[in-house]
DNA sequence: CTTAGCACTCGGATCAAGTGAGTGCCAGGG
DNA sequence: CCCTGGCACTCACTTGATCCGAGTGCTAAG
């Protein structure tokens, strides 16, 4: 266990380190900040952290660097929060406040999130099991296929084609079809439309003419799927111009950094294995990150629910960033969207 | 006017300096290609272009480089386009055959371009103008708002949230006001919607209660939006991770040309300039989208026809790259697309 | 018009010496 | 026991000098 002061020195060196990306030395900190006491004392100091691995330096003889689990300690000792400036809080206010519909409001929030921290932003979109099914529409848009349009809570609209080989399909059956699938799905949840389509299906021969009873198949099938088609598996990002910004972080990960963006695949798992603990933000730093490849990058992360549902939302970057700044703005912008979310229910 | 082998000279340079990334001097010229003269007559030739300012050396003592001029007269004096491998053509058909929506589509596409060019791929969605108007749909999702869902021809669906302060609005006057609209507009193209629904408001009186007016105007607003809503300012993006390729090409520009991706406003509008001549492949280089602060890069866009409208998609890179290579994949990629709208409209 | 020869230029690599920030360690003092 | 001042040491980085060679422009001859 580190000592008191040690745990001190180290958040001196992060902190400085963070501002002026230089290794930071033992007259620096006692410079910069007022320990009551010498520079060899703090490097006596140092010599611990850096017996434990907290702190290393670059060189044999330069300024000390935080390690990984440097950081790791650093964050998990951070004490209080500092809440935003009340001009930040009012223009993410005034920003959010204009959003229209649901890609909008998640667009305006990574935008936000990126401008804040300067960092690259990412956001889960709402996850929408426990979502109602607000309505249902078939529109035959030609002989052959049937476009279903699902309005589900808060605005979200799905849609697809279902293709109806060989067949010529008319207004009126599309119409039918549409009612008896509205009966039986719109109002309740996902969850309970998805055992409703269901049961439809077991007796479909009662209620449909059997040369018929394939295409019925083929529309509830697509229906079905449009209900599963969890939105929770798409996400929001904004910010990536910050990667490039001067200091030559991301050296040679920058390619890495940018097709894990690209593939959103890789941000989501990142994203779902950071439910960590109880906490609402949480960390992930640098070689926490190896099996995605991102070693030299940290990511802060923060849960927000939509009142039905949880999801994520945070920002990436490097290891060298600022963690308080960050963790404070992902929890306010996280508040934020909770709170927006849930009066626009 | 360049002689005719200086010319070849000047697309040797090109060649080479593209392939090897470094300045290209004599010896290597006459090395690497078989022209039947000596070193000393080729050093000759580039004095010529020199002085017309088509290659330009780095320092005073050193091979040539190709200035903006000196490609540009380089795509424009291109011979033949060199047509794409069979196993890249089938690559492509399979690839896009898979695809299901036109988000699907879009995003195929780029992804494709970006992997078969290794440079940052950029599609504009195709136009809507000339579209019909399939289906329009309003639901109350509340006393005070309503959704509406509009349904444009090949499936693309229009959704946003019409706010009704201070009412409570019942489902039989929403199915009345969505009657009405529908009988006006569906059917027609967006440009007769539009105006069939501005002919609806003119004499609202004559068939609104007075107290609605003001309501039933709220809503037409948000329809005839979504008509103008043209999604061709809309594009799809992929291969970012390409900037950071090996080579440092965008040494300083590179969070400029990240921020213009974000900003799809700015490609949207060098897109649109890029109407240039009859040619069906256009190619903008270097100084010449300096006005977007984007001189140090190239784009070749073509444009694309979805039967109805056009549209433009591209490649966005470094000054230094291939422009054949690109010029016949952005072109195939671009007859592909052609193809595939037009069968599946 | 082309070619061979030649002097010249200049960027980049290599090396040596000097500088200074920062360290570890030790002995003395509260 | 912990802190402090002092001191020798390390080593990255800078500067300046030198060298090398690819590549050029020019000129005179074929």
């Amino acid at each position: 266990m580190v000592s008191e002061r040690s745990l001190a020195v180290l958040h001196a060196i992060v902190g400085d380190y963070v501002s002026s990306n230089e290794p930071v030395g033992s007259k620096a900190i006692v410079d910069r900040h007022s320990f009551g006491v010498s520079a060899a004392t703090i490097r006596n100091d140092m010599a611990l952290l850096e017996e434990d691995e907290l702190i290393a330096q670059p060189h044999t003889s330069s300024g000390r660097v935080p390690t990984d689990k440097g950081y790791r300690l650093y964050v998990d000792t951070l004490a209080r929060i500092r809440p935003l400036s009340s001009a930040q809080r009012s223009a993410i206010e005034r920003f959010l406040g204009e959003s229209s519909d649901l890609d909008d409001v998640m667009a305006r929030t990574v935008r936000m999130l990126s401008q804040l921290t300067n960092q690259v932003a990412v956001a889960q979109y709402p996850s929408l099991r426990r979502t109602v099914v607000r309505h249902i529409d078939l529109v035959a848009i030609g002989e052959d296929r049937v476009l279903s349009v699902l309005i589900l809570g808060s605005g979200v609209v799905e849609q697809q084609v279902a293709l109806l080989p060989a067949s010529r399909v008319t207004e009126a059956w599309v119409h039918g079809l549409r009612q008896r699938i509205a009966d039986a799905a719109v109002g309740s949840d996902v969850e309970t439309a998805t055992a409703a389509l269901a049961r439809l299906e077991e007796d479909i021969s009662a209620w449909s003419q059997p040369d018929e009873i394939d295409l019925v198949r083929r529309v509830l099938a697509v229906v079905s799927g449009q209900l599963q088609a969890n939105r929770n598996d798409r996400i929001a990002v904004a910010g990536a111009a910050n990667l490039s910004r001067p200091g030559g972080e991301f050296a040679g990960s920058l390619p890495v950094v940018l097709e894990a963006i690209e593939e959103q695949v890789t941000l989501l798992r990142l994203f779902g294995e950071l439910v960590h603990d109880d906490r609402d933000v949480s960390a992930s730093i640098g070689r926490e990150n190896e099996a995605y490849g991102l070693s030299e990058t940290s990511i802060i992360a923060s849960k927000y629910e939509d009142g039905i549902a949880i999801s994520k939302l945070g920002v990436l970057g490097p290891l060298r960033m600022d963690y308080a700044g960050n963790i404070a703005t992902v929890r306010a912008i996280a508040r934020y969207l909770n709170r927006f979310l849930g009066e626009e229910r």
